[in-house]
DNA sequence: CTCAAAATGAGTTGCGTACCTCAAAATGCC
DNA sequence: GGCATTTTGAGGTACGCAACTCATTTTGAG
C-alpha cells in the first residue's frame, strides 16, 4: 500500500520519543502546564513542529471528560435578527449534542453598559466561551478583558468592541455594507438626479455610524448629482421611523432613495406607500419576514444581509477552535455581506 | 447544581439497561448489523429515540481507527474555480489532519462523459465519499450510482445530476444564478431601452443552459424594453469570446446590456474596451482575481458567484456528515448566490 | 557539600464507542 | 423432543489523549 507511507498517524508517544521525553512531559508542554525547563518545551516544540503534529481531536475530546459550556450573551426584547440567531442555534441541537457541548442564552440589556458588564463578570470561571452582542464602552471592554484574564475565550457578535482583547469578532465591516448600500442605491437610481433620504436608529450605535459613514462617502464620490439628506434618528421604532419620514416627504418631493440603516422598517414601508413614492429606491438590511415580503412586493429594492445563520454557527465553531487551541479558518468564519434583490432571495 | 438535572449524557450502556438488552446487542442495532429479532430491534430503536440518544462523535471516531478518504474528482486543465477549490481545500490541512480524514484530489476529463465514468468506477470501495464535478449524462448517472451502491457516499459539486442518487448537491440554483443577472442587468441599465447580449460556453452544459433560462424568464417578464440578441457560444475561450463579441457590437449599436454567462471573461472585457462600449452593463459569474480587477475598474458591473471556498469545505463537512450517519445542517451547507459588487468585494 | 525545590519519568485510569470472540440461551423445524 | 440455527449476552481490546499520582533525578542556593 502506497498510501501507508504518507503518514502513519503520529501520536503524543511518537513526539515523547522523538524529543527524548516522557509522555508527561509532552502533556505539560502541551498543555503549558508549569514544571519544565525552558530548553525541555523548546525539544519538545520542535518535535511538534517538524513533524507537524496535530493531536487527535477526537481522542482530546473524548478524553476530557467534561462538556464544554458556551454563553451567547444577547439583547433581551423582540429583536428579530437575535430570534433567527437562537433559532438557528435551535437547528444545531442535535450536531450540538452530539459533541457534548452545551450552549445557553443569555438575554440582558446590551444598550446599558453597567447591566452588560454585570452579566458579562457573572459569567467569569463558569463558561469556556462567551459571544457577546457588546457595546463599545470602557465598562464593556473591562468586563470582556476581565473574562479573557480568567481563561474564557470571547467573540463579539455583530457588533465589535475592538479596543477589548476578545480574541475574535464575528460580523460583517459596517463601513462597507454602508458602502454596498449606497452603491445600490446610486446605481438603482439610474442617471436620475435628486435627495437621498437615510433613517438610523441612532448615530450613537456604533454599527450604524459606521453604515451611515460608508454610505455617505460612496455617495459623495460616486454619485454626485445625488443630494443627501440630514440623517434622521428613527430608534429602530417603526412609528418614530414613519412619522419623520412622512414629514420629509411633505418637505421633499425630489427624493429618489432612501436608505433604512436599522430597523424600522416597518414604518419606513408605511411612510413610502401613503406617500405614494413608489418609485424611490429603497435599501435596508437584513432578510426577516418583513423585508423578504417587501422585497417581493417591489417595495424594498435590495436587503444587504449578514446572514444570522452563518453567525450563529460561526460564534460556536470559533469559540471551539480557541477552547481546543485549535487553528481558525478565516476564510470560513468570516461573514459576507450579502446583496439579496429579489431573485436571490435565500 | 441545576444543570446536572438537565441531562446526564447517556450512553450506550444506558441504552442497553433501558432496552434490557446488552451492548452487544445496541450495537448491532445501531450497525445495522444482522442476528437480531425485528422486536428486538424495535424495543433498543424506542429506547434510542425516547432519549433521544446522541452517539458521542469523538469517541466514535477515536474507536473506529482508520482514518477516513474522501475523494475531489475535478476538471483537469487549467480552471481558476477549480484551483481555486484546490487552494482552499489545502488551507483546511490541519484542520482535516486532526480529524485523520484524508483528501485526495482527482483530475480527470469531467466533459467526456466515458472518461468521467470510468474514473468514477475505479474509485469503488476505496473511499468512504466522493465529490465529483459531474456531467449530467446516463453513464455518469450509472457510474454515480454504482459508487452509492458499494456504501460510497456521493456529492455532486457546482453541477449536479439530479436523475442520479447522489446524497447530497453542493451548488447553487443555475435558474435562480440566471435569474439574478438579469435583474441586475435590467436594473442597473436604468431606464434605457436597447439590446442584451449574451455570452455562454455552450448552451449544451447543464448549468449554462439553465442560467440563460432564468435570465430570459427575467428579461421577458420584468425588462420589455430590453431586447435580447441570440446568446453567442464562445466555449469559455478568450479568443472566441472576443471575436463573436467584436462582430456583435458592429453589428448593434444599441447594446446597453451584457451577460457573460461562463468563462472567457478575459475575452469579453477586451471587446468592450475595443469596442469603447464603456457604458454596457456588464454582469458575469465568478470573483476571480481578473473578474476582481475588471469590478474594481468598472468594467463588470457586478459577479454572480457562487463562493469556493464554502463549497469546498461544504462538501467535506457533507460528505463527513454523511459518513458518520450525522444530520446534514441544510441551512449551513446550501451554497448562496452572492451578489459581489465593487464595493463588496469580498 | 548539603538540602530543599524543581524537573522529569513511569505509570495508571478513564472517556464512549467500534469491533471482535465465544459461550449461552432461545427459537423453529422435523 | 431433539436438533440445528438464530439470537443474545458477556466480556475484552483498542483508539489517543487528559489528568493525575508518586518516585526519582537534577538543579541551584547557601
Amino acid at each position: 500500500m502506497a498510501e501507508e507511507i504518507v503518514s502513519a498517524a503520529l501520536t503524543l508517544k511518537d513526539i515523547a520519543r522523538e524529543a527524548g521525553v516522557s509522555l508527561a512531559t509532552v502533556d505539560r508542554v502541551l498543555h503549558n502546564r508549569p514544571g519544565v525547563r525552558p530548553d525541555t518545551v523548546r525539544r519538545v516544540r520542535q518535535a511538534i513542529e517538524r513533524n507537524a503534529f496535530q493531536p487527535h481531536v477526537a481522542a482530546a475530546e473524548l478524553a476530557r471528560g467534561r462538556a464544554r459550556r458556551l454563553a451567547f450573551v444577547m439583547p433581551s426584547g423582540p429583536n428579530p435578527f437575535m430570534q433567527q440567531i437562537e433559532a438557528y442555534l435551535g437547528e444545531m441541537s442535535a450536531w450540538l449534542s452530539a459533541r457534548r457541548l452545551k450552549v445557553e442564552m443569555i438575554a440582558t440589556d446590551v444598550f446599558d453598559p453597567s447591566v452588560l458588564a454585570a452579566s458579562l463578570e457573572a459569567l467569569s470561571g463558569d463558561y469556556d466561551g462567551v459571544a457577546v452582542v457588546a457595546l463599545d464602552h470602557p465598562g464593556v471592554r473591562a468586563a470582556i478583558d476581565d473574562l479573557v484574564d480568567t481563561g474564557t475565550k470571547v467573540v463579539t457578535l455583530v457588533s465589535d468592541v475592538p479596543s477589548s482583547r476578545r480574541h475574535h469578532y464575528v460580523g460583517i465591516d459596517n463601513i462597507a455594507a454602508g458602502r454596498t448600500a449606497g452603491a445600490l442605491v446610486g446605481r438603482l437610481a439610474g442617471q436620475k438626479s435628486g435627495k437621498v433620504a437615510i433613517v438610523a436608529g441612532s448615530q450613537g450605535l456604533r454599527d450604524h455610524a459606521e453604515r451611515i459613514f460608508g454610505f455617505t462617502q460612496v455617495m459623495a464620490s460616486e454619485f454626485p448629482e445625488l443630494s443627501l439628506l440630514p440623517v434622521l434618528e428613527g430608534r429602530d421604532e417603526d412609528d418614530r421611523s414613519e412619522q419623520l419620514l412622512t414629514r420629509l416627504f411633505g418637505r421633499h418631493a425630489d427624493i429618489v432613495g432612501l436608505y433604512n440603516v436599522g430597523a424600522g422598517t416597518q414604518g419606513v414601508a408605511k411612510a413610502l406607500s401613503e406617500a405614494g413614492r413608489d418609485k424611490v429606491v429603497f435599501v435596508g438590511h437584513d432578510v426577516t419576514a418583513l423585508t423578504r415580503r417587501l422585497l417581493l412586493q417591489g417595495v424594498m429594492d435590495a436587503a444587504i444581509s449578514q446572514n444570522p445563520g452563518h453567525e450563529a454557527r460561526a460564534a460556536v465553531r470559533v469559540l471551539l477552535a480557541l477552547a481546543r487551541g485549535e487553528p481558525i479558518l478565516r476564510e470560513q468564519e468570516k461573514i459576507r455581506i450579502d446583496i439579496v434583490m429579489r431573485d436571490n432571495l435565500p
